[in-house]
DNA sequence: CCAATAGTGTCTATGAGACATTATAGT
DNA sequence: ACTATAATGTCTCATAGACACTATTGG
């Protein structure tokens, strides 16, 4: 019971360093990618990393600001998802020192990135990676499990796509990230239309190809982070 | 892209409290209770608080530890189960200056918890808190959140019972979490059987009352943290 | 025998999976 | 007309929910 000391900065514990990490994940040639950057100093210096930086207390409001801030500045994006996904700590994970990192994972639409297109990242497929830094390869085997458990219970999958899609390529994206047999198309407009979370582009707009043309719908506003009870 | 100090400890930003709070939870008087402990230093000082304190660097192998050591020091459990939560963070939630705590979340059965009982706690209902101190109102809402969600799905209640029980008390113990419409005590007995996840005590023992004998049921070791496809 | 709860059996409505059919573009 | 995919409709089987029924103890 002596753990209540008056401040956290006294010697009687070595110091703590505090970072944030974001995993920022797209869909690519119908395979679940991982962004990452190679590191340009410190520790792992030229080792693909995650993006990532250190907490910025006297401007962060909290960890997800920090992680908002690490992600634009570092790619210049602005992830229409990211959530907390887990908090790695401890003595060997940084060479530098004890350390914790509040992990993050993002969604981000291949087409966004692309045109946005940021300077010395690598794309990998989530089964295809290299060694990374810290134990960023861990991070990434937590995010993908949470990925691809949350994906079949949520509108998750959504943010892999454009703002307006045909329910093919949704059917497809949910298809890509849950695995397994790939869903009827039939069935899967039924329950998507039973799960009351997407609507036609008003007034109706078509994707057009070799074929009887596909009406375009967006998540509804409301649902954006539905999650339902059953599985699709 | 300056945010690759060599240093978490140089001037540049604040330091940073790093903290491990632990939500313990029981069912008692057939209501969720959370434990809480009244401050006796420090900020908050007699103000009721979750079950936390400072990350030692120095012994703690990691967040895990942290929480688990915090719990023992400071009630002598050991939580049969114990997970993170959530890491909370900002300038404000602690009046020392800025500070990242690692929430976890932790079951006990009631009767562990009374045997053991540790000093200078007490029990809340969860809808029913005083004001607590830091963000832990916040943190104990986020939680039970997260035990009525993942309950539905998962051998979670079971950590809310003796080792050995009924299948009318584990009914129950569901009924109570999930809230709603209690499950029909057929239909539970069914489910519960196509989900593989209890066995009979070999060999078989019963609970008795004014009523025919109860057989006494336990999880099955390799399903302890198992997860369904489905809701219970 | 009665009260009380444990435990089993059965009917039915819902809903998911499988699959057939129709619609509408480009070539 | 043909091809390719969008979109709708229908059949069937599995299962969740409702509920009736039997079992076994203490009093």
């Amino acid at each position: 019971m002596k753990t209540t000391d008056k401040s956290a900065t006294s010697k009687e514990y070595p110091a703590i360093i505090v970072t944030v990490d974001v995993g920022l994940f797209t869909l690519k040639h119908e395979q679940l990618h991982v962004v990452v950057q190679v590191r340009d100093k410190g520790p792992f210096e030229g080792m693909p990393a995650l993006i990532g930086g250190f907490f910025h207390a006297n401007e962060d409001k909290g960890g997800f600001a920090a992680a908002n801030r690490t992600l634009l500045e570092k790619t210049g994006l602005v992830a229409p998802y990211l959530d907390q996904l887990y908090t790695f700590s401890g003595p060997d994970r940084d060479p530098r020192g004890y350390s914790v990192s509040i992990g993050h994972f993002a969604l981000v639409d291949v087409h966004v990135l692309e045109r946005q297109n940021p300077k010395n990242i690598l794309m990998f497929p989530v089964d295809e990676l290299p060694q990374l830094a810290f134990d960023h390869n861990l991070q990434v085997k937590v995010a993908v499990d949470r990925i691809r458990g949350k994906a079949g219970y949520s509108t998750l999958p959504f943010y892999l796509l454009p703002e307006e899609f045909t329910i093919t390529q949704l059917r497809k994206t949910y298809d890509q990230i849950l695995g397994g047999k790939p869903e009827n198309p039939s069935n899967f407009r039924r329950k998507i239309g039973q799960l009351d979370v997407i609507e036609e582009i008003d007034p109706p707009k078509y994707q057009t190809g070799v074929q009887r043309p596909a009406k375009l719908h967006r998540i509804r506003p409301d649902r954006r982070l539905a999650v339902f009870n059953r599985t699709i």
